[in-house]
DNA sequence: TGACAATAGATAAAATATTATCGATAATAG
DNA sequence: CTATTATCGATAATATTTTATCTATTGTCA
């Protein structure tokens, strides 16, 4: 038995695989067997040869000329995902954004569960977001260590981010999804994953000014 | 003069100026007048050389033991990224998501303002949802064409994402700012940058996990 | 059956991105 | 005024990620 648990995954290896999920489900629903990376490559715009290198991440063989089985690619990802396990979080903030991710059913096909909410205002303590209670957050550490919860989605104003994230990790929890623009400040043991939108727009913003700029000068000739 | 046109920035790079941004406005808002690349990497936990290979794409220059005059480096990021123009934006799809946006008043911190937003629902259209006006999607062309706006922000559910998205490309929007799981099949000369929060819960669900996993054995031993 | 084409999987190469090294420079302390 | 130290910026080295090449396998079609 060679050693599999020192192959070091990259992380743009494991932000393809949801992806790669989308798109075996997608062809599990038509009813096929099998896919092969050319397909999955085609429906992502992606490289074939890419798409081998990251499935064998996972472990699984396909077979020449057929594919991979879609059964045991499924598994497989959510498997490496820990998405076939029901992970359940607290929502921290509920406010606009906080009542779009909880009214956001998608991310129960990714195996994330929120069953609490949390917030201070007292307009909604006690109330019901799309079936799930809000709790004031004096409560956030008891029920954490009660139901012995591991994530949680921030999603505080930037102004209480740091201070709320610091309360998270004392209450126990040790992954934060961070919807707030802020650089969390926290020990090394907690894992924190920012959904950057100023990156995203960056990249977006400077695409297309260029592409903009080009068409300009292109009209100029 | 030589070609700095022809320097190629990675998109790395350009995904970590915004936070090199907020760091330098902080500092700028405290009055300081430079900062050094040391301080931006301890603010961010990154190395300083990487800070300061970064910054050269600017085309700007610090100064040994002093740093980076911050008037200098606000400016050239934000032109980098075209930031410091308004980039004004549409909205599609004012459901939970596209209300969240629309409050979101951070954006505008990053040169974009939404003007307007647009959906199917008679619901909406016709109201206003932060002082911004909600219209029938039919409108979408004719505005996009009379108002000269290039960058459309999606968020319709995840069934109506491609149709409509192909509708934006032909009222002649050129930049995409998807917030759906969909991966749209548009033309080359679109630019489309999604949010990808699969992605984002993969790496925080694949940390956590292996750190939980982590922690158990090492209670067993 | 036998030639052919599509595909996995292994290995190698290329491209990208990060990190290190080092000389030059300028602020600061003594 | 000089020694020391922080810092930039240029170049080089390393690491990571993507892409290419090649071989073996297997289904398909003549």
């Amino acid at each position: 038995m060679k050693d599999k648990t020192v192959i070091k995954v990259s992380m743009p290896t494991i932000r393809r695989l949801p992806q790669y999920l989308q798109v075996v489900k997608k062809y599990h629903n038509k009813r096929d067997e099998t896919i092969s990376s050319t397909v999955i490559a085609a429906e992502l715009g992606l490289e074939a040869i890419q798409v081998r290198k990251d499935i064998e991440v996972l472990g699984i063989k396909g077979q020449p000329r057929v594919g991979y089985k879609l059964i045991e690619l499924i598994a497989a990802i959510e498997s490496f995902l820990n998405w076939d396990n029901d992970n359940e979080a607290f929502i921290i903030g509920v406010g606009h954004l906080g009542r779009a991710l909880m009214g956001y059913r998608g991310f129960e096909s990714y195996g994330l569960k929120i069953i609490a909410g949390f917030d201070i205002d007292p307009l909604w303590i006690g109330s019901q977001i799309n079936g799930v209670e809000v709790f004031h957050i004096d409560k956030l550490g008891e029920l954490t260590r009660r139901m012995n919860i591991h994530i949680g989605v921030l999603a505080v104003p930037q102004k209480a981010a740091q201070k709320v994230a610091e309360c998270m990790v004392e209450s126990g929890i040790v992954g934060i999804w961070n919807f707030t623009p802020v650089n969390l400040n926290l020990p090394d043991n907690v894992i924190v994953e920012r959904v950057d939108l100023a990156a995203s727009l960056a990249v977006l913003s400077r695409k297309t000014s260029k592409l903009l700029k080009q068409r300009a000068i292109e009209l100029e000739q």
